[in-house]
DNA sequence: CTCATTTGACCTCG
DNA sequence: CGAGGTCAAATGAG
């Protein structure tokens, strides 16, 4: 968590120092706009990540404090498996991402985050047509990672998903066991998102979303809750 | 054989 | 007590 904090803050210093450069060397009259363009996007979505950081570096130093009751052996397997499944707060750190689906390039590849998501769960949730599918870090054993994000199909429109996600990743994407792609963090996406059209939908059905899904997550439009 | 997904049971929270 | 979230055994895919 602090490496990433870290690296992040580094990045936003690389970035003003491009621009710094840009802007030094340039003639008034000759500025590259579109370069500034760019490096300023990099820069704002970089601030924003260390933001989500830090939020997330605090919240994890509340969690700490608060001490869970260790397990006795006296405890039946039953209420040991009822203190391991101590529901944590979640509320205080989330991000909700809405997607757009285009099925129509191959999808693993462009849209994939660089982290492997497993799922444990589906649900049907009163009051929607489709269930809702539940996703942790396929390194939250290993590494003790502890995000997840949970999937939602909109109701009206099948080729948008809702996407919550609790927790940071304390692994990196780079650890993916793709070693031939090195896909950007997904935070940095937001940067390139775009809402993408798509062809007719209507025969695909959602668990096919859900397996495209868990290739990929991508942010368009997405705001901290 | 290993790892991911499915799915019913179990658990917590409001 | 019901709804939502998680666990874990069974099953499937590669």
């Amino acid at each position: 968590m602090e490496n990433n904090l870290i690296v992040e803050i580094n990045n936003s210093r690389a970035f003003v120092k491009k621009l710094q450069l840009l802007l030094d060397q340039q003639d008034l009259h000759c500025l590259d706009i579109s370069s500034i363009k760019s490096l300023v996007n990099s820069l704002t979505t970089s601030i924003e990540n260390t933001m989500t950081r830090t939020q997330f570096a605090i919240f994890q130093g509340e969690q700490i404090k608060q001490e869970e009751s260790p397990s006795s052996v006296n405890d039946t397997p039953r209420v040991q498996r009822s203190k391991k499944r101590i529901r944590r707060s979640k509320e205080k750190f989330t991000r909700h991402v809405k997607v757009t689906v285009n099925l129509a390039k191959g999808l693993a590849g462009s849209l994939e985050d660089g982290y492997h998501w497993r799922k444990y769960g589906q649900k049907d949730i009163l009051g929607t047509k489709h269930p809702k599918g539940y996703f942790r870090c396929t390194y939250s054993q290993s590494r003790q990672c502890l995000a997840t994000k949970h999937v939602q199909m909109s109701d009206g429109d099948r080729t948008v998903f809702d996407i919550t996600y609790f927790g940071e990743h304390s692994c990196f994407p780079g650890e993916s066991k793709n070693k031939e792609t090195v896909p950007p963090d997904h935070d940095v996406i937001t940067e390139n998102a775009s809402v993408l059209s798509l062809p007719d939908m209507s025969e695909l059905f959602y668990q096919d979303y859900l397996a495209l899904e868990n290739e990929f997550s991508f942010a368009t439009n997405y705001y901290l809750s």
